[in-house]
Parts: C-alpha cells; sequence; structure tokens
DNA sequence: GATGAATGAGCCTTCATTCAT
DNA sequence: GATGAATGAAGGCTCATTCAT
C-alpha cells in the first residue's frame, strides 16, 4: 500500500497546486481534497497543518526551479543574452506567485522555519548561478539580486482575478516584456 | 448628528482603505469597524454590502488618481522627462493594488457595475492624458496602454505579506524603478 | 402640534394592523415605520416596546369587534338565524387571526396584563350578547362559549402563506362556511 | 460511523419537528441542534439550508400520512360513518400545521419544488382514496377536497401561543369537533 | 416632538481541524 | 491507512432598542 499512499499524497500536492494558483492561496482545504480524489482526513495525515501542505508546495516549487535551471543553464553560459530570456519565461510559467503570500506566514513560525530557509536557499542559489553569468554579461543590471528577481517574478505573475475587465493572459505576457527590459543595467 | 454621520462615515472608509492595503480585501468587516472606532452595524448602515464599501474605495481611489493628475500634469507636460517619474512614484504611494482582486469581483455583478465602470473610465481617462504626452516624447513605449499601465502599477504595488523573509519596502521600491525602466520604448 | 401626533400615532397603528395582517407579527418595526411614513424613534416614542404596539392594535380590535356588536346585534336579535352568519362574516373580516400568536407573549409580562384583560373581557362580553341570542334561537350549539369562538376564528382567518399552492383566499371563505356549519348544535 | 450519522440525522429531524410544531418554522436552528444534542456543523452536514431540513419534514410528514391511511383505510372502508373520525383525529394529532406557512416559502424556490411537489400529490392522493370513501358514502360533503381537507386541517391544528389565557388544548379538541360536524354535508 | 444614526446581541453559514470506524 | 462525520470558532448580516441633534 505504500505506493498508493505516495499516489494519494502527490495527487494532494498537484490539486493544491492547481488551485492555489487559480482561485489564490486561501482555497479551502476540503476543495483540494476533493479535487484530488480523497477524503479530508487524507489529506490531513499527509499533511497535519495547512502549513506542512505550502511547505510540500514549495519543496515542489524548488525542484521545479532548480530542475529549469539545470535544463536551461548551459544555454545560458554559452550565450547569455539569447539564453536569458526563455529562462525567464520557463521560471514565470510556474506561476509561484500565489505562494508568495503564504510563504511569509509560517517563516515566522519557527517549526518549519529551518526546513524552508534550506528549500529557499537551495532554489535561490540555484537561481544565482544563472544570474551570474547575465549579470557578468551586462544581460541585467548589477541591482538585481536573485532574491529580488525572484520575487519580483513572483509579484509580476500573481493571478489575477478571473472575470476582471481586462485582458489577463495578455498583461501577463506585457508584464513579463516589461519586466525583462526593465531588469537590463 | 449629521456632521457625526459624515465622521462616521469617513472613518470607517479609511479604515477600510488601511486595512485593505495591508491586509488585502477579504479583511473582516468587524476588524474594519474596530479600526474606524464604530459599531459593525454602524458600518453596515454606511455600506449595506461588502461591495458596498469597496465601490467606496474605488471612488476614493478614482479621486485621488485624478487629484494626482491634475497635479502632475502640467509638470509633465512642461517637462515630459523629469515629470513622469514623479508622477508615477505618487500613483504608486496609493497602493491600489489591493483593490484589483475585488474590482473584478462586482464588476461582473450587475447593480453597482455601471457606476464603476464610470469610475474606471475617468480613472483611466485621466492617466490616458499624462500617457498621451510621455508617450508622444517617446518617454515610454507606444505599447503602454492605460489600462496596462495602471494594472501593471497594481500588480507591482500588491502587498506583499508582512514579515516575509525579505526586505518588503525596498522590493517595492526597486520593483517601481524596474517597471519604470521597462515602460521605456 | 397634539394634532399632528395624534395623526402619527394613528398612522403607526394602521400601518401595523395592516402589516401584521399580511406578514406576520413578527415584522420588522422598521418596516411598520417606513409603511407609516414616520421615523423608527416617533414609533418608539408612541409604543416604547413592541408589547405596546400589540396592545394597541388589540385595543383596535376590541373597538371593531364592539363596532361590529353594536351594528349587527339589532338584526340578530330580530332574526337570529339569518343575521349570525353575517355577523361572523364580518367579524372575519378584521382579520383578528394574527393577533393570536402575540396575544400570549404579554399576556405573561404582568406589566399590560390588567390592561389587556379588561379590554379581552370587554370583547368577550360585547360578543357573548350575540352568542346568547343564537344559542337560545338554537342557531348555534350550547358548547360554543365566547372564548372558544373567537378563538376559533381567529384560528380560521389566521393568514395563509403568500404564494401557496392552493387557493388562499378560496380556502378561507370555504372554511367560513365549514366553521359556520360546525358551531350548530 | 454510518449509523452513528443516521442516529445524529434522525436526531435533527425529531428534534426539529418538536420544535417546529411548538415553536414555529423560524425556530432557531441552533435550537434544534441543541435539541437534537449535536453540534451546529452537524445539522448543516445532513441539511445545507433550512429548506432541506423543511424539506425532510415534509417527508417525515408524508410517510406518516401514508401510514395513517393504510391503517384506517379498511376501517373506513368497512364503516365509513364510524371510521372516519379516528382517521381524522390521528391525522390532527400530526400536528402538520406548523409546516403549512413554510410548504409555500420553498415551493416557489425552484429546486427543491419538483421533488416536494411530487411528496404532496402522493399524500393528497392517499387522503382523496379515504376521503373518496367517505364522501360517497354521505358522510362529507362533495365540497370537501383532499387540499381543502388538509389545508383546513393544517388551520385548526396550528400551534397556538403557549401561555396563552385560554384552554389551547381543549380549543384544538373542540376545533375539531367543529371541523368534523363542518365538513358533513 | 421628530428624526435618523449608533449599538450590540443573535442567528446563519462556512471552514479548519479532530475523531471514530 | 483511508474515510467521512462531528465540532466549535469566526465572520456576515439583521433587527430591536437607545441616543444625540
Amino acid at each position: 500500500m505504500r505506493s498508493d499512499a505516495r499516489a494519494n499524497r502527490d495527487a494532494v500536492v498537484a490539486a493544491a497546486r492547481k488551485l492555489v494558483a487559480t482561485d489564490g492561496a486561501d482555497v479551502p482545504l476540503s476543495a483540494v481534497a476533493d479535487e484530488a480524489g480523497v477524503g479530508i482526513a487524507t489529506l490531513y495525515r499527509n499533511f497535519p497543518t495547512r502549513d506542512d501542505l505550502i511547505a510540500a508546495l514549495v519543496l515542489d516549487g524548488r525542484n521545479r526551479v532548480c530542475a529549469l535551471v539545470e535544463e536551461h543553464r548551459p544555454h545560458v553560459v554559452a550565450d547569455p543574452a539569447s539564453g536569458w530570456s526563455p529562462f525567464v519565461r520557463a521560471l514565470a510559467e510556474l506561476r509561484l506567485g500565489a505562494l508568495l503570500p503564504e510563504l511569509a506566514g509560517f517563516l515566522r513560525t519557527a517549526r518549519r522555519s529551518s526546513e524552508l530557509v534550506v528549500l529557499r536557499e537551495e532554489a535561490l542559489a540555484a537561481v544565482e548561478s544563472v544570474l551570474d553569468v547575465v549579470r557578468r554579461a551586462g544581460v541585467v543590471g548589477e541591482d538585481v539580486t536573485a532574491v529580488r528577481f525572484v520575487v519580483g517574478l513572483g509579484m509580476v505573475t500573481r493571478s489575477l482575478p478571473a472575470g476582471a475587465p481586462f485582458d489577463a493572459v495578455g498583461q501577463h505576457e506585457w508584464m513579463i516584456e516589461v519586466y525583462l527590459r526593465g531588469l537590463r543595467p
């Protein structure tokens, strides 16, 4: 049954990632359980508190960020000017913005803090390894630190309300263009 | 007692503006009432629904935006390059970002819709009257429409979680710099 | 200004009679004030408690009952068999049923009790003066006391819910027919 | 725990039946939960809206009415004159009157409407199967339809206010006598 | 006297979390 | 391990009643 449990856990994380990205981080946990197709108690068995679930999303995010870095870094090293933009766009696709408001919530609570700080540092270090290249190459300014860059990307990709009286998709794409331009020296 | 009522109403709006900016638009109305120093029923007398209160904030926002335009437009006309940046910074100070998620919510609900659309158009027209100048002067790109600009500014100034593990104030200021650079042609 | 005050008071009673008959006795007092076209505080000045207002309705009811008795009693005396039915129908028109649930509420509270008991006795005595005639004439049974008759009429005329899935008006008329038949010896 | 849940649900229905009969259908749901000995959220789990709870009472009423018909119909068929009265008295014991005002409320709201209409029709059909016999036998008049009879019985058994200044129990019994007499041809 | 605003208490409803099967 | 039910706390909203003008 170990594999079943694992599958349930993954289903919950996937459901949470989806719903948090679309509905915001204050989505009811029962909705997450429903989306995952498991009982609410199963969710709680795997993630005793809401923070634990968010922490899993953060870990998930770290892994995806690191994977993207591994994938794109060679191209950035080979040609910083042309490799940078695809990397940023791929990072933006992760829609990490929704996690921003949550990140603070339990970085104040001591229990999970140390663990998350490690994940955070790992993701930031990976991003920094790319930033280092583009900064040197003059593709972005010296003021662009890893923290600023990642948090800024989060702000730019935070979900806009559904049904807003403007083109939300176009807005996000435009903002990424503006953001890329603004990062230049 | 008419003046008292007006004072109370203003206190509620002020409290709402403050709490919505910091805690988001889903702040408990009881918290708003407490912050304003009035009973919950007084808040409800003035604003029968949450939408009515948000609508008041939107109106308040429109007025502030228009006032800023009136104040800054002469300088922008006189010298677009040097007048543009202070205008954007002043606009950013209004912290209208928190209203973004709410705006959509009831622009779909018919009742208040028409009224709010008017306010929205007025504010956008005012901003457009400044954008027109700076676009012509080549201070910003041709792609910078009033809607994109204002929504983008909202995204950039949306409140970051209190207690986040990074310098939130510095981040906002840095983002505005980046935004200003990114808007250039 | 004495006449103005009197007019206001009467308007409140009239509004209360109307709304209590249609919406039930738990109608919001603010709705009564609105219907009467006066401020809520004016209502409270005239009727410090809800009980006081209901008591006024009871008094109003007593007066109408007594008036009806005065009007119909001669005909009943002249011809019990033909005079009885119009009297009952006229009484039913008063729609006193809605007051039934309220009557108990403050006949338990001591303050107004004695006053209302007097009104009650007066109305019952008036009705009894008619019942006496029809009982003697064999138009109704010996078991028909004034209390039973009046309370029963209240039950029969208590308002049925608006929008019910049956003909409410017809039901009331039919019930009065049935009631009249059932009262016979 | 399935059986526990069923027991709780039944306890809620029983509590609602009791309190609705005595206090009216606008009884606080928290009072129902207390009477049932469960938390308020348990009530809401079983009956997401007040209408759902009332609908359960209606179903319960239908079942009881049908059961009474099954029980009494043979006797009525065997001897209409002597079987009719016990049937009506048993029906009166159900105290369905309190549900009358509620029935209308959500027979207008579409969602539950069709379901309830079916229950209503079933109960009316059952009663009609008895009425048919007694009408034919001349025990009641031709004007006595199932709807009129049932609604009338509801009016006659609607709860009188507790603490009223008259013998409520005796009044109900007397009214049933009068009602029975009035139904005769 | 009349008015409308202010207030708090109470009910409705949702949701995070715990428990029993 | 998984499940769904139970729970209380919290927020939304209404209404009876009081108060200041």
